[in-house]
DNA sequence: GTCTATAAGGGGATAGAC
DNA sequence: GTCTATCCCCTTATAGAC
């Protein structure tokens, strides 16, 4: 028989048209679990800012949960990618936490909506957060605490709890984006520029590199 | 006539029994809240924890918009009380900053849940804060972000954008409370011990402290 | 793949007896 | 002040025609 297609109703690898469609489901859904949580959240919303009826949407992610945690899934993936930052060979420690923090932030301004999604899944406890994904981000994390280390015993910045420091980092990086509602109050702007967040970056890595001694000199 | 009572149901200024139930209420609140959102929190669950009925909770928070603004209300006036940390006379910057980072920590410890229920509600855009509330900080800020200004002045701490300065404190601290979930599982424990924000404080101090200059010997 | 219709359940809020 | 009963809307998800 020429048909002998098995499984899946996956016709090529190439079927843009519902790779275009998932995107456009994906992006609604970040904002709408941003804005609204998850409870918060109906699926009518999202669909309607994608585009489309809810039913139909249905069709492409087959349930809340299923869409809710693809969704978490494309933060983490991005998280984990910006981890890298910490290993480029040849760099002193205070370029690759500089690197690292600026990367952060850079995040914090282009994704805001995903780190929300994230930050409110934690909140709550990670109840949807699937043991699978929370045993990814440890062995990675693992691997940069033993590299703080070694700096730590080269001399080369203060004693510090390295695992204290990535929580000094995160927290201070992913504010920019997560209360983004609060800080555009007190600096009194309806949305923040990118020069909000170029200074963001500026006092963030000032303060980390000096506090931790892995820059010297006066910023 | 005896009865000379008018308008509100309310007996006498010490009526203990009301008080007594709405604070099991509200706690029971805080904490449900915290863990499924406004929209996840249901009245059923809060009533249950609180020990009576939904029916009967209703008696004394009309509605769950309501309980929730209560429980908003409690944590705002909690946070603002920290604030006055900064402004003990006759004390040093490095001493005013670090009273101030290890009171948030403690509140981090003590009203975990007050301050994700916070957390949640500025990430989602801060739905239910009236402006009533949102303009009751901004003056209190103000007076902190002057004194911040008066140190750089008098050259006592780095230049730093003082509203930055506090985006970074408020984001170090309260850390430990809204992304509980995930510290614990880094540090490998069910739960953070005092021990766990002892050294949290002990670092975020240092780091802050010396990364604005405030402190200059070595921590 | 997209549509109409609808099942099924949850949960906020009210009415009224006691 | 507390209880029983109930209303009613909203939302997820499925069934089935086209």
């Amino acid at each position: 028989m020429s048909n002998n297609q098995t499984e899946q109703p996956k016709r090529t690898r190439y079927s843009s048209s519902r790779e275009k469609h998932e995107t456009r489901i994906l992006q609604a859904a970040e904002g709408v679990f941003a804005q609204f949580g998850y409870n918060g959240a109906t699926l009518d919303t999202i669909a309607e800012r994608a585009g489309l009826s809810k039913q139909n949407m249905l069709y492409y992610f087959a349930s809340k949960q299923q869409l809710y945690q693809q969704v978490l899934k494309n933060v983490l993936d991005i998280w984990m990618d910006s981890m890298a930052l910490l290993e480029q060979p040849g760099k002193e420690p205070a370029a690759k936490l500089e690197s690292y923090i600026r990367k952060k932030i850079d995040l914090s301004r282009t994704r805001p909506n995903g780190s929300k999604v994230f930050a409110a899944e934690i909140i709550n406890g990670a109840p949807h957060l699937s043991d699978d994904i929370k045993t990814r981000l440890l062995p990675r994390l693992e691997a940069d605490i033993k590299l703080v280390e070694s700096w730590i015993r080269e001399g080369k910045i203060d004693p510090i709890d390295p695992k204290h420091l990535f929580f000094m980092i995160w927290s201070t990086t992913q504010t920019y984006a997560d209360f983004s509602a609060q800080i555009e109050i007190i600096l009194g702007k309806t949305k923040l520029t990118d020069d909000d967040f170029e200074d963001a970056a500026r006092l963030v890595s000032q303060v980390i590199l000096k506090g931790t001694g892995a820059q010297r000199q006066e910023g």
